[in-house]
RNA sequence: GGGUCUGUAGCUUAGUCGGUAGAGCGGCGGACUCUUAAUCCGCAGGCCAGGGGUUCGAGUCCCUUCAGGCCCGCCA
């Protein structure tokens, strides 16, 4: 076991354990009933005295903190619901319980204590352990005391060592749980049924971007794990359900960085007789309400900024954007004319650009998407870059889309549906020519798909929110990776005690 | 993919011009019955991320591999 340079047992616990297991302790016991949470023992004891209460109660948890002061310790004890000290006597606990704790527990076990109630001369409410069991001998040390883990890369790839010593770390967590929950409950609420459609697909869809590819040995077929769940939430709409949702985990095979994460969280959301404009409404409810309810009010500080989520939110085209953020009048310029403003102002791509259309997006991107601080929907895209969306019914070569920014990033993505079928079939054979020219992030022509419109889809409007995105704004991180709990880490590579040499790496059998 | 910074004990880290690797916490032994980063005395613990080179001598300089952070590009 100890030639095994992954595991990181301690040999000093792993001689304390030895020492239990002789002396009959039970290491790893198979239950412990607790008559209190730690916060609970703090509600019902809030006025307690210098005198310990008549009740004896039990609670139990991992110990942090240990001051030996010789014939007494003081513990601090916690569990998920707070931290509690322990007041330990030798003269209080059964005969040779006490040396046995001060010999062989220590610092990260895990015990249940029982004991009385009271406050100790300095105020602390804490308590007089009458016994204690062993719940769990733990063989792994502990990052130390005061500095704690901050080693980024131990953090992320040993999230439960981080979980266990650092409280921010567990908020965020703990945030991230309750948002996910208010978005389920806002739309339960609201009468939308939620659902789960495949993730691994025959063809991927619904989003612009490179999958990950696996293989089904029984089917002896290629599959995809989804990029989005859009295509079959609408099919759900097509056969007659009119208010569906998912919480979805998307895979996009990209590269990883400080917003992105190869496996990501969003809430997509379908409205049959609705369109874009009430989507951004929903949109707007559902997360100006999520803020509240976490931060109790409407304004959350992120990176160097304030960003106010009072309602209502900025509203923008994005030729208006381009022209009063970007300073540049897309339309009143041909398109020579645009690659050289566009070259003068640093944009890329104006030289491959062949309609203004294209010109705009580009300019978009480059001088507009990381100013849009403040909550802005940002409306009226291309036809070119959104082939599942609905056309605009006032604008030529434009679709009835927008996308939510907070912070400079993208926070949520809709539109009104396209439910035309023999336009879809001219959009996505649009598509498959850009494949063809070499594009890996067109999408596939999903030909059941079409189908489905064929059966007919009500107007309907849709939306997707990035999940993670939202907890960062929320928690105030500003790497995906602080509110992802296992995010994805290339694999360390093991070296063997003998040769040295990192040993293969298997490829799996995919 | 490009640039840049980082990797020293279980954790947090110091290490100057290249000259025997130092501390705090944690651990172990000892003292201590109201402490809370408890305190006091003593001890152990390091192939300085891996490999190669320069040098009488490398944690330090050079090359390279691995992993991570940050910035840029692409995607949400």
């Amino acid at each position: 076991m100890q030639d095994n340079p992954s595991i990181q047992f301690d040999e000093q616990r792993l001689a304390k354990r030895q020492q239990l297991l002789e002396e009959g302790v039970e290491l790893y016991p198979h239950e412990f009933r607790r008559s209190h949470t730690i916060d609970t023992v703090r509600e019902e004891f809030s006025e307690i005295g210098h005198d310990p209460s008549a009740e004896i109660i039990s609670t139990a948890g991992r110990l942090y903190g240990v001051r030996d002061h010789g014939k007494t310790f003081f513990a601090d004890l916690r569990d998920e619901t707070g931290r509690i000290q322990l007041y330990i006597r030798k003269d209080a606990l059964p005969e040779g319980k006490f040396q046995n704790f001060k010999n062989c527990i220590e610092r990260g076990d895990i015990i249940g204590v029982k004991g009385r109630v009271f406050k100790t001369k300095v105020g602390e409410i804490s308590i007089f352990v009458d016994d204690m069991t062993l719940l769990t001998k733990t063989l792994c040390s502990l990052p130390e005391k005061f500095h704690g883990l901050t080693n980024l890369e131990k953090r992320y790839r040993q999230r439960y060592l981080d979980l266990i010593v650092n409280e921010d770390s567990r908020e965020t967590f703990r945030t991230r749980s309750r948002i996910i929950s208010l978005l389920r409950n806002y739309l339960t609420n609201d009468g939308f049924l939620e659902f789960e459609t495949p993730t691994l697909q025959p063809l991927y869809g619904g989003a612009n971007a490179r999958p990950f590819t696996t293989f089904h040995n029984f089917l002896g077929q290629k599959l995809y794990l989804r990029i989005a769940p859009e295509l079959y939430l609408k099919r759900l709409i097509v056969g007659g359900f009119e208010k569906v949702f998912e919480v979805a985990k998307n895979f996009r095979n990209e590269d990883i960085d400080t917003s992105h994460n190869p496996e990501f969280s969003m809430v997509e959301i379908y409205q049959a007789y609705a369109d874009y404009h009430d989507m951004m409404r929903l949109t707007e409810s559902v997360v100006s309400t999520v803020i509240s309810d976490i931060t109790g009010g409407n304004e959350v500080s992120f990176e160097d900024n304030t960003i106010s989520y009072k309602t209502p939110w900025q509203v923008m085209t994005m030729e208006n954007a381009v022209r009063t953020i970007g300073g540049v009048d897309v339309f009143a310029h041909d398109v020579d004319a645009l690659r050289i403003i566009g070259e003068k102002l640093g944009v890329e791509g104006v030289l491959d650009a062949r309609s203004q259309r294209e010109m705009l997006v580009l300019f978009f991107e480059t001088l507009v998407e990381d100013k849009l601080i403040q909550p802005t929907f940002i409306t009226d895209f291309p036809v070119e870059n959104s082939p599942l969306a609905k056309s605009h019914r006032e604008k030529e070569g434009f679709v009835e889309r927008f996308e939510l920014f907070i912070a400079g990033m993208e926070l949520a993505n809709g539109f009104s549906e396209l439910n035309d079928p023999l336009d879809q079939v001219q959009r996505f054979e649009a598509q498959e020519e850009k494949r063809r020219l070499g594009d890996e992030e067109a999408q596939m022509h999903d030909y059941d798909f079409v189908n489905a419109l064929g059966y007919g889809m009500p107007p309907t409007g849709g939306v997707g929110i990035g999940i993670d995105r939202l907890v960062m704004l929320v928690t105030g991180n500003s790497s995906i990776k602080e509110v992802i709990l296992f995010p994805s880490m290339r694999r360390e590579q093991v070296v063997q005690e003998n040769d040295k040499e990192p040993l293969p790496l298997d490829d799996g059998n995919v």
